[in-house]
DNA sequence: AACGGACTTTGCGCTGGATCAAGGACGCGA
DNA sequence: TCGCGTCCTTGATCCAGCGCAAAGTCCGTT
């Protein structure tokens, strides 16, 4: 089981940072809240006046596992991967987290992962505890929180499937897949999948070595399935992929 | 990857099928929502009005994959395995329900796995529409149920680093480990785990073969870290197994 | 344009767990 | 008590993916 699987990387965990934050007024009609098409635009009214907005830089942390989730975050930018770490170092990345993604939605008190930065990333901080008053008085959008927590409960059940019982190819294609039906999901749909996180991190989001995920990706290559370019791939033959990952 | 995953078993995914239900009317005081510690009695004493009791034989199914929810359940008696399968009939066991635990509760209008009875159950089944709209009245309740929701994909994290990153001694060990825990929750506390699944429910759970569970079973057993007694086995050296299991 | 550092690719040998193949244990119905 | 079906165990062999080592690529910096 890969050792090497940290990158230099930021402290893990510092003990109980909370990102630098500044009210958000007067950005005028900037929309902050961009669940896609998840929540309706009266809910995202009635959360935004509540919102902070956060910026990290790449490899900054959001929040780290176990720490107390003193907030909840809407990502507007950027990508940033939710992990689990070991005490020996083999890391688990449980995903990514993308535009419109909610983090800690759960609302537990404590935080069941480690976020961090991909890249430059903005979002929307809630205090938490204010935002589970609001949610009292507002069944509507609680139901709305709820569902969305049960299709990550259901894309959690995905990935256990794919851990569990799929091949390399199958996960690299299924991963492929599901990445750019998100895309298409936040409306960056194109056939060139820009993949912000580097071959580690498919690694250990995918239960494999850095090296299987290369050379698998190699091989998909050669075999015109899809094309690597700089900083993502082109996905070429859409239908054998989808043909890999089909469940 | 094991082909030999189906058990004969019952027929997959019965369409359409609502188990049968009697109205649970003049069971006197008998508690029939048994959520353990998780859920108030004030709240249990909310939603039995409005169940029924359902009861099922081994290996008969609650409900199958992608059925529309019609209803959500209370496990009252007995245990049942969680699972999806992919075409070529591979299988992965999300998880094992016992008394207390909630099923369909993320309330999406289609169950996300199969779930079907390991041996005699009973459980309370509510109409899913009717459920909801009593929780639009009951914020707390709600939040209840939401904090349930984020405990189970916090489990579907840990699933996912087992699955992901954990050998075969750990995937075990932790499996056992786990097990004990909610048989403590439940009231069942107790050295000698019974096992109401067989090895290749724990095989299609863990991501191993049932051979390999098998192997690593009589390992532990020869290592006097286990003791295989029908029906389960005895934890004998309680700290090596937490230490296998560690995270 | 030269250097250094982080990341990725590729070759090669190895191994944990899968697969294949026999038996063994147990319960149940005739 | 026997026969049969189901589940579990054990041995022998195999192989997908791992671990190690060495290049190769791409930047950003000087």
């Amino acid at each position: 089981m890969s050792i090497h699987s940290l990158p230099a990387g930021p402290a893990i965990r510092p003990p109980f940072h909370v990102p630098p934050s500044y009210p958000v007024g007067g950005i005028g009609k900037v929309r902050l809240i961009s669940l896609a098409t998840a929540l309706p635009l009266a809910e995202r009214d009635t959360l935004e006046p509540l919102s902070r907005r956060v910026a990290l830089d790449q490899k900054e942390t959001l929040y780290g596992q176990d720490e107390p989730a003193v907030s909840v975050f809407n990502v507007s930018s950027g990508a940033l991967r939710l992990y689990r770490i070991l005490p020996d170092g083999r890391r688990q990345v449980t995903g990514f987290a993308f535009p419109g993604d909610f983090l800690g939605l759960s609302l537990l008190d404590r935080f069941t992962v480690s976020a961090d930065a991909l890249g430059p990333v903005t979002a929307c901080r809630f205090e938490r505890l204010a935002f589970m008053d609001l949610l009292r008085g507002q069944p509507c959008l609680m139901m709305h929180l709820h569902e969305i927590l049960g299709h990550e409960l259901s894309r959690a059940k995905d990935m256990m499937m794919l851990l569990g019982r799929r091949t390399a190819d199958e996960r690299i294609a299924t991963f492929l897949m599901g990445l750019q039906e998100r895309y298409v999901r936040i409306g960056r749909s194109s056939v060139t999948l820009e993949l912000p996180m580097g071959r580690l991190d498919i690694a250990d989001h995918l239960g494999l070595t850095i090296e299987t995920v290369s050379r698998t990706f190699s091989r998909l290559d050669r075999d015109h399935c899809i094309l690597i370019v700089p900083g993502g791939v082109r996905l070429v033959d859409h239908d054998r992929l989808a043909r890999m990952s089909a469940h």
